[in-house]
DNA sequence: CTTGAATCTCTAGTCACTAGAGACATTACA
DNA sequence: TGTAATGTCTCTAGTGACTAGAGATTCAAG
């Protein structure tokens, strides 16, 4: 039996975070000692592990309950399981591909001026007040 | 002079947005009709358009902050516009990388299940149950 | 002058936490 | 067994950049 406190170093999950993912309906309530402390077993860190680990990949709580649920019964269809990794996939590639567009931009920007003028002449600011001086859309 | 509703229309940012924006103090506090209505003119469109452009270019409402007290004293050097600019660049830059890393992840994940089993054999599930069968770090 | 659209202020909700207060529980050591 | 340090409890509020909605007022067109 695992104190939260000991939960979190093992996943280096904060203390408020698992309170958190258990009110959002993510842990199960766990069992209390007689002071009202939280206790977790093996199945309860490996639960917690599965959640770090879906967030790090991006994974909202919302999408991380679904993956639960489909886990809890493993001998149900695992088609929403794969839709979710692909739809989460399709969203890791649009966020790169907006953020290289920004990146180009950001890049000639702040080429354009090396600091040691003066606001009324920089490049920066008056990119920013001018997007007709942009390559392209964001 | 502009109606809020007008000015939303131009610079495609919307009436509560452009609000939020006056109570922020990236906007001055507009003039008022009789009748306690906002009224804009060029330069409020002007700046609402830098704003947008910024917001547009993932810059944050305090760094725009600084930006726009930097237009308005055009003799002040510009040091401060590149260094916000180039720390922006490289927000974007480390962003990439790591999306880039989960993309791989989240990529070999999806495929390793066409959807057609059952959640106890599911390839994506193990997945995220078990960070070990990751190439990387998230 | 009436009608309908626009605008006003204010509050609360979003997401995934994080911070802090004040009270209570547990653990280690003398 | 006593005490001190650390851990944990609940609750509230704050983060960033908005978005949604209620209920009241104002404006513009016909
Ligand atoms: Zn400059
Ligand atoms: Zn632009
Ligand atoms: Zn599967
Ligand atoms: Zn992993």
């Amino acid at each position: 039996m695992y104190s939260i406190g000991e939960l979190s170093k093992r996943t280096k999950v904060k203390v408020p975070t698992i309170r958190y993912y258990e009110e959002m309906g993510l842990l199960p309530e766990a069992e209390r000692t007689s002071g009202n402390q939280r206790r977790y077993d093996k199945a309860g860190l490996e639960r917690l592990s599965f959640i770090r680990h879906a967030r790090d990949l991006g994974f909202s709580i919302e999408a991380i309950s679904s993956l639960i649920d489909l886990q809890d019964h493993p001998d149900r269809s695992c088609e929403a399981a794969t839709d979710i990794a692909t739809s989460q996939l399709e969203e890791v590639r649009a966020k790169i591909k907006r953020l290289r567009a920004l990146e180009k931009e950001l890049s000639r920007i702040s080429k354009g001026c090396n600091g040691e003028g003066v606001s009324g002449d920089c490049y920066v600011l008056a990119s920013l007040a001018d997007h007709n001086l942009c390559d392209r859309e964001h």
